[in-house]
DNA sequence: ATCAAGATTACCT
DNA sequence: GGTAATCTTGATA
C-alpha cells in the first residue's frame, strides 16, 4: 500500500474560510503513515474555531506561544494539550494571518483497528461497544493515531499525515448544532457531523 | 510568582 | 447524569 492510490486534498482546499471548510470535512479520510501500516479514519464530526468573533477560540485573543500555528497559512496540522491529558488535532485553515482552524472531533475507524485498538485499549480485539468507542471524541483520535506535541506543524500536503477523498456527502446528512464543551460563544452553530453515525461524539 | 480555566475522558451511582 | 483526574497555558500582579 503506498500514498499514490489517495487522491491527497491539495494545498488549495486549506487556504480558504473555515466555515466553508469545516462541513466539507465530514466523508474525507484522516490518514497516518505509520510504520507497519496506514491509519485510517473518516471524519464524522468536526467543529470550526475562527479569530475576532469567536471567542471560544484559542485565536480569540490574538497571537501567543500555543496557538501560533492557527494564524499560519491552512494545511498543517495544529496540536494542543488539555486538561492534563488529552491531546486534540485540528486542520489549520485559510491565508496566513488568519486565526482559523477545524478540530477533528471523531472519526469512524477504517483501517488499522488492531493498533489503535492496541493504545486505547491495551489489546488488540475489541468488543463491539469498544470498536465504537475507539475514536468517537478528540481526545480518544489522538491516543488512537498516537497524536501529541511532535505532531504539531505536521504540513497536511506531506507523507506522514494528510486528508483523502473520501465519501461523496449530501447535504441533508449534515447535522449543524453548537459545539461540545465551550462555555462562551455557544450560540454559533459550527459544530458539523454526519447524520445517524454511530462514531458521532454525542448527539 | 501565582492562579484559575480548560475545544476531555473514564468511572461512578 | 455527575465528577475527579491532571497539568499546561495565559492573564494578572
Amino acid at each position: 500500500m503506498n500514498t499514490k492510490q489517495f487522491h491527497k486534498l491539495p494545498e488549495t482546499f486549506y487556504q480558504k474560510d473555515v466555515f466553508k471548510i469545516a462541513p466539507k470535512l465530514l466523508g474525507k479520510y484522516f490518514v497516518k503513515k505509520e510504520k507497519q501500516q496506514f491509519l485510517i479514519g473518516k471524519i464524522v464530526e468536526v467543529e470550526a474555531y475562527a479569530d475576532k468573533i469567536d471567542e471560544a477560540s484559542h485565536s480569540f485573543n490574538g497571537v501567543t506561544k500555543r496557538n501560533t500555528l492557527m494564524f499560519d497559512s491552512g494545511g498543517k496540522l495544529y496540536v494542543y494539550f488539555i486538561y492534563g491529558n488529552h491531546f486534540c488535532c485540528n486542520v489549520v485553515c485559510d491565508k496566513e494571518g488568519v486565526g482559523s482552524a477545524v478540530l477533528i472531533r471523531a472519526l469512524e475507524p477504517l483501517k488499522g483497528i488492531e493498533i489503535m485498538a492496541e493504545r486505547r485499549f491495551q489489546k488488540n480485539e475489541v468488543t463491539a461497544k469498544e470498536f465504537l468507542n475507539l475514536t468517537n471524541g478528540p481526545g480518544k483520535i489522538c491516543k488512537a493515531f498516537n497524536i501529541s506535541k511532535d505532531e504539531n506543524g505536521i504540513d497536511l500536503c506531506g507523507e506522514n499525515i494528510f486528508l483523502a477523498e473520501g465519501e461523496k456527502i449530501s447535504k441533508k446528512n449534515i447535522m449543524q448544532s453548537p459545539r461540545i464543551g465551550i462555555k462562551k460563544s455557544k450560540e454559533l452553530l459550527w459544530r458539523f457531523y454526519l447524520k445517524d453515525n454511530p462514531f458521532v461524539s454525542a448527539k
